[in-house]
DNA sequence: CTCATGAGGAAAACCGGTTTAGTATGAGTG
DNA sequence: CACTCATACTAAACCGGTTTTCCTCATGAG
């Protein structure tokens, strides 16, 4: 107020310090331990600082406290992706409300125009949550060379990376167990395409997993899979709708189609709707996840719930624990999962 | 990996630039750039970067360099009825793509322990999106001492305060008017919460700007509000639940009830599936802002069309520019809503 | 009276980068 | 040959806080 001409800057730590006649010491001390000085320096300090419009730097706060206050989540695909899919948005709810609880905020790291690996050299934060990691992919040698705790959610475990995951090979058997006894033969599979996070090896990717569990039932039942039964969808609806149409438009059109993702399955759903035809009576069809939209679409969707915001919580918690060194080992956490019968699968 | 003993310590600036042999600003400009020095050195110098494992530290960086490259969403509740409520989501979608394209990460301020002004006062970024701000409000007053830009979305217009709105006072009026053409004439009306920033005058807050239009329709027609008509709603399916089971309970029941959001509306529209009533047959149900689901729900809901993934783009777009300085007064941009008349409004 | 103690506060180092100002060297020029 | 200029580099200041170290002085105990 006082200095209108010049173009407004803000006053620092030692203007205070001048303007009261104490020390930038004191002065810190006013705002952040005023039991280590005298009331009355307490009381002039504050006061200059309201009267000159004077509220500490957060940023060099941080950095002299070599902390950020915030954690980062690396999303997976571009931001509109990432957060429509209602399974990722309950993983970001799920650490959101975890930060919320240690007052930490929560950064969303898209993948910068650089790179992926350019994003997560710059990011400042105080660690890292990602989806889908493994332990070649380049990120994952930045955060080590930075040291900054990281843990994976849908990643490989391993000594190298704490992980929160299901059981993903088990569930995805089960499920296809429960197609096989419905009576479906001629099944198409849909995966998904490895994002963003391209990776040489991808033996242990979740897609991966899922996909040997569903091979594992099908040749119990002495079924081979053949190449052409299985196609790659982008996690995302309008892909689902894209998939859907192909799929229809096989000749040798399937009796179910199996997903790894309900948000896929539900543009599966209303492709066939749009082209008139039933789901389940002409076509059944099968997700991954229990979105809550699962349970509210006509016919309701055969899937596997998995709870997603409790990996989101529990990846949150430990990646606090790491970053307040409580845990020093790498961990990994199974969760429980269960297999949903509901109308969208028909016995035949 | 040769210092293993020590508890591990990350390499500086000044490690490479001992090691390597030349200056911290030799080892600087071989980072950032290249052409002020020899090929010779800059290939000496990151060599010697990548064989200690040395990061440049973002947060030092960004330090020096005044800046954060993150803008701030300041949630207007708690992070899971935020992020929860589409309407809100839609906004952080659109802020998010803006963030991308300009390389910024989007920090969530989730209202801290402390309280929000604490949040906003400690927040590490380069500006503020908030929701439903008023110029009266205390943290208008910390990021103005902050220099902080901020824009607000369904916020007051003011001078001090640059904002993206529809014209809520007419839409809710013309939305009205459906309501009492299609005959109805017992209305219950459900408001929203103040939430988080409670503010002491709330004149032109979103509610009270949607009730005056209601208010206007109603007393165009000969009507006159009775307070006991008018019910207060979290911004939540649950609340909204709730809500319509007290509607349903009271001993006057409407034809049809009003209310100023879609995620209210669709908890109304549950609570009396669950009573066994239909929608719209024996009660009518509006709603506002026409998220994805409302053209999906049995019965489509009547409401106000809002862009929401368009206000959180012009929002972020308007903050980069104060961020970049091209912009030097408060904008203030009203966008085009529509009247959405569906199944859920029944004519009398 | 002497000395230990503790309170209150200041000076200076520190966090890890960037940037300004300046130096040495060698090439080009009239 | 003296002068200018560009190149390649360094030293030191700087960003705005926190923290360590140290000084001074008043107080109380022995």
């Amino acid at each position: 107020m006082e200095e209108n001409s010049t173009p407004a800057k803000r006053p620092t730590i030692k203007d205070i310090a001048r303007e009261s006649g104490y020390s930038k010491t004191a002065v810190s001390f006013a705002f952040n331990d005023p039991s280590r000085i005298s009331e009355k320096a307490c009381r002039q300090i504050l006061e200059t600082a309201e009267r000159l419009g004077y509220i500490p730097d957060p940023m060099a706060r941080n950095f002299s406290l070599r902390r950020h206050l915030s954690i980062g989540f690396l999303l997976p695909q571009v931001v509109q992706f990432s957060l429509q899919n209602p399974y990722t948005l309950q993983v970001v709810l799920g650490i959101g409300n975890v930060c919320e609880k240690y007052g930490y905020t929560l950064t969303l790291i898209p993948p910068l125009h650089k790179s992926i690996t350019e994003a997560v050299r710059s990011a400042a934060v105080d660690g890292l949550i990602t989806m889908g990691m493994q332990v070649e992919m380049e990120i994952v040698s930045v955060m080590q060379t930075r040291l900054l705790p990281y843990v994976t959610i849908d990643g490989t475990p391993d000594a190298q990376m704490p992980s929160v995951n299901i059981d993903d090979e088990q569930a995805s058997y089960e499920i296809m167990r429960l197609v096989l006894e419905a009576g479906h033969r001629n099944i198409v599979l849909v995966s998904l395409s490895e994002d963003a996070f391209a990776s040489p090896t991808k033996a242990e990717s979740v897609p991966n997993k899922r996909m040997r569990g569903y091979i594992r039932a099908l040749s119990e039942a002495g079924l081979a899979l053949d190449p052409s039964q299985v196609l790659v969808s982008e996690c995302t609806m309008e892909d689902g709708i894209t998939i859907g149409k192909t799929i229809l438009a096989l000749e040798n059109r399937p009796t179910c189609v199996v997903t790894m993702s309900d948000i896929v399955a539900i543009g599966c759903i209303l492709a066939c709707k749009q082209a008139g035809l039933s789901v389940p009576d002409d076509i059944s069809i099968v997700g991954f996840d229990n979105i809550d939209e699962s349970s509210c679409i006509i016919p309701q969707l055969t899937t596997v719930d998995q709870p997603a915001k409790e990996k989101g919580r529990l990846a949150a918690e430990a990646l606090f624990k790491m970053i307040n060194k409580e845990t020093l080992e790498s961990v990994h956490m199974e969760i429980p999962y269960r297999i949903i019968r509901r109308e969208s699968l028909k016995k035949l």
